[in-house]
DNA sequence: ATAACAGTGACAAATGTTGTCACTATCATA
DNA sequence: TATGATAGTGACAACATTTGTCACTGTTAT
């Protein structure tokens, strides 16, 4: 075995272990004790967090931020990570935007000039057009670690105007409208509850309570599971030829076009009550070639919106 | 210097350079042609695509695809971009697709087992609530690059049920509502036409046409380069305390919010003309909480719109 | 006090790398 | 056809780097 490829396969196994001692590795890779030492001298050099205790039950950990092998990415690969991080810009926060600053400028080292032009003449060339954010969040990537680690936080939560203090596990986090949302069990409610991120104010791990298992939650199913069937309601929608087209190239979760033989159609499926008022204005956004039939509450929901708009310019 | 070192730039620089032979890499890093032979095989091994030519003339190439020298990401760095290529996923359709599968095979070969769970916990977690993407889109890396290269494309584009050839040099690509289009220059028309993506039926390198510098336009500025100024139209819209907080979490470009100190306020800036339905149905979501102003366009658009739905159901 | 751990420096032995040499093969050009 | 400019191979001595052994130091829980 070379020394390159043992370093490799010692990076990757002590990050799989919480701890281990310089005889454990040795015996592992059939090599001395003088040489692991030096092994990890080096590792540390590469930027390898490595912390070491003496004595009985010593040994070495790795601190928090672990690092990868080297991996050798293509030139094309490394446009692709741009163009994904490029295409994540309108999100004023997100939960990395410190790894993203630093994957730039590894990226960047290592590119040469004529590439690295390429990369910039790209992101004038690409655009995402959707809604853009404008305010700055704290705490996403807290939350979404909290969300993945099943932990438990207190926050401190401003609603209308005040703020209070509140005991959460969260299950994730979404961007929806320009704004972040957190769904999680709140333990001073008993219940589950959505969050806006912008109106936490601080955050901070609560090991005095003890987590529930959310591991079975996630963003999909999270409604179904919190047994609010009674929220959700069949749709169908009578759509002209035109109609057809324009739904034709989008996925809705659970609406399902059927066509006829002419090119008109109807939309049907089950929708949430949460959704009516975006559907409502989708919908209308489709003028005379999108007729809802049902649910009640969407028409009345549509119908109340468009006279609330008439009482404007009449 | 170390071999590692040497190795490492020799990978920077044969990605420079279009050609070059043995002699001089072997004068440029002060070694033997022998050992360069041997670094070069070694770099073969690495995966660097090189290929050679013997006789006068002869040397070394890269082939197309060129391999950066190995970065050690942290494990953060990792999970960020895995997070990227996650919140690109209800896109259909996108010009790296094939990169994104290599990347995270890398990835996925040197990842401890928790840091795998780790990211698949984390696709459960996240969402990007936008329109999904309905329809697979062939082509779209092919203009990206010829928009980059500023290359001519030959393509067969399908309107209206037929088909027809059209010569393009692509500014670049953008998805909107659930589409890829792509703003180019038509050399049939000689003036600046937007092409579906999903429309485009074959493409193909144009050699014979001789393209026209467009360095300096970009998708930014392609409307007001190219001269349609006239599309352009100032916008007023009153809106309520609560239409305020609403808009507020958003940023339209060239469209800017001015507070009064009851909370309410009002929007001013510039649209164009294209803009006119989306933003007429944008505003009818806030109801009675925004009331436009001017231009007169969008005021007609919106009352039309409206007439339309309010007849579906009266 | 003891055992189990990390750690250091020195040096000979083992291993890896390098350059030289002699040779082969290919190919464009005069 | 000969020549010169290129890539390429294998062998081996010289040189460089790595490794393991050894003797020793230091820390810490029991």
């Amino acid at each position: 075995m070379s020394k390159a490829k043992r370093l490799n396969e010692m990076i990757m196994m002590v990050n799989r272990k919480k701890r281990f001692t310089v005889r454990e590795l040795a015996e592992e890779f059939g090599v001395s004790k003088r040489t692991i030492l030096r092994d990890l001298q080096e590792l540390s050099e590469m930027g390898v967090p490595l912390y070491s205790e003496v004595g009985p039950n010593g040994g070495y950990q790795i601190l928090n931020e672990r690092v990868l092998p080297p991996i050798a990415f293509s030139e094309d690969e490394a446009v692709s990570i741009f163009f994904a991080i490029h295409a994540l810009r309108h999100y004023l926060s997100l939960p990395f935007d410190i790894e993203y600053e630093s994957i730039v400028k590894k990226f960047y080292l290592n590119l040469s000039g004529d590439i690295r032009d390429t990369i910039d003449r790209m992101q004038d060339r690409v655009d995402f057009q959707s809604i853009h954010q404008q305010e700055k969040i704290p705490f996403l990537k807290q939350l979404l670690d909290a969300a993945i680690q099943q932990d438990v936080l207190k926050i401190s939560y401003e609603t209308k105007g005040k703020t209070s203090s509140r005991t959460i596990q969260p299950i994730g986090i979404y961007a929806k409208e320009g704004k972040w949302y957190c769904p999680s069990y709140c333990f001073f409610r008993e219940d589950y509850r959505v969050f806006r991120c912008d109106r936490i104010q601080s955050i901070e791990r609560d090991e005095t309570i003890t987590p529930i298992d959310l591991s079975h939650i996630t963003l999909k199913n999270r409604f179904s599971i919190l047994n609010q069937k009674k929220e959700r309601m069949e749709i169908y929608v009578e759509l002209t030829k035109q109609g057809v087209e324009t739904f034709q190239s989008v996925n809705w979760p659970n609406l399902f076009l059927r066509k006829r033989i002419d090119g008109s159609g109807y939309i049907e499926g089950v929708i949430e009550k949460h959704d009516i008022h975006f559907l409502s204005t989708y919908f209308i956004s489709y003028g005379e070639h999108a007729m809802i039939k049902k649910p009640f509450e969407l028409i009345e929901r549509t119908k109340e919106l468009i006279n609330k708009v008439l009482n404007q310019y009449n």
